[in-house]
RNA sequence: GCCUCGGUAGCUCAGUCGGUAGAGCAGGGGACUGAAAAUCCCCGUGUCGGUGGUUCGAUUCCGCCCCGAGGCA
């Protein structure tokens, strides 16, 4: 089984840092697991790592698609999928450094997803939810997915939706399709980036304000002008979503900054919140740099 | 100085025709399989500004005081 390792934690920890840093250390090279530096011409918001901060390690996941593009989790697998091996496969060590649990997942687990999603069915499924209701489509889940109507609860109608396209599409129920693997692909180090809550949420703002400075409003204006939109799903991206009430004039520009922060402040949590899940998780305050290269250290040495 | 309106959870405010109070937000915890920076679930005791009084009982009514906003002088 490969080796892997892994930088986790919420927005503003310190992850891309410590990235570079083992990968210069120990011979790696970095896949990014990110929902939202994905996107090309998004970088002052999703906080990307610069070509300077790479430090000329190469850096996989990044700008590979359009801001106005779909893109999945499923898509996403397979791709790193590929890049790992690659990275591999040149005797390379992987690290992947992000924040977004479920690609993380998505990376880590044998997954089955649940086939491309379908828009007419969308479609179709969103405006019967219009009519009907939640309960509704609840009920209509319950009858065809019994283990998964239980599971998800009916006001969260994105996944009621879902797990109904699911079947429509495949033909098959959700969970009969997605059996929980909890093999893990590799033989992981991860490092989770420990930093208590208060600093943390001192750091989100700070690094809100200086992505002002830096010039985020433009960056978003610029998106807006080649044709992106709110509507797209690069745009529900914090730092990014936000500026759709200041250009209608219901926000001002200062609101939206603290909107900004207070947005990723509640999303920094939820990060959290994920990856205490992982048990094997290694807990690490980012300026313990040596604990952390102990560790890795340990791991790559190690039978 | 007088009049009016406020002073209730960290914040914004409901409410109690007198039986010690509740929403939103914040905060905390959790879930998470092709939209995931999304989506969703759970968690609310606080001298009801202070102090006297009326009352079996006051945060609620009355008096005085303190603080804030506005008005009249």
């Amino acid at each position: 089984m490969s080796k892997l390792i892994l930088v986790v934690g919420a927005t503003a920890s310190g992850k891309s840092q410590i990235g570079v840093n083992l990968a210069k250390k120990y011979n790696g090279e970095i896949i990014s697991c990110d929902s939202m530096q994905v996107y090309r011409d998004m970088n002052i918001g999703t906080a990307k790592i610069t070509s300077e901060e790479m430090q000329s390690i190469p850096h996989y996941m990044i700008d590979i698609v359009n801001a106005d593009a779909q893109f999945s989790v499923g898509e996403y697998a397979s791709m790193a999928d590929k890049a790992i091996n690659d990275i591999i496969s040149r005797g390379k060590v992987p690290i992947i450094v992000g924040g977004t649990g479920l690609y993380v997942d998505g990376i880590l687990y044998p997954m089955t997803f649940g086939g491309d999603k379908n828009i007419e069915i969308r479609a179709e499924l969103e405006s019967q939810f219009a009519l009907y209701g939640k309960e509704y489509m609840h009920s209509m889940l319950a009858e065809i997915d019994p283990i998964d109507a239980q599971k998800i609860h009916p006001n969260n109608v994105k996944r009621v939706l879902r797990a109904l396209e699911i079947y429509k599409t495949t033909g098959t129920c959700k969970s009969n399709l997605q059996e929980k693997n909890k093999d893990l692909k590799y033989e992981v180090c991860m490092i989770a980036l420990d930093v208590d809550r208060n600093v943390l949420y001192q750091r989100i703002d700070t690094r809100v304000d200086k992505m002002f400075e830096i010039g985020l409003l433009n960056e978003v204006k610029q998106l807006l002008s080649n044709g992106v939109g709110f509507e797209n799903q690069s745009m529900q991206a914090i730092g990014y979503k936000e500026f759709k009430n200041y250009f209608n004039a219901t926000k001002t520009l200062e609101e939206t900054v603290e909107i900004i922060k207070q947005n990723s402040r509640n999303y920094a949590k939820r990060q959290l919140t994920w990856f205490k899940k992982y048990d094997f998780a290694k807990w690490y305050n980012p300026s313990n740099i040596l604990g952390i290269e102990k560790q890795v250290e340990l791991f790559l040495e190690g039978v």
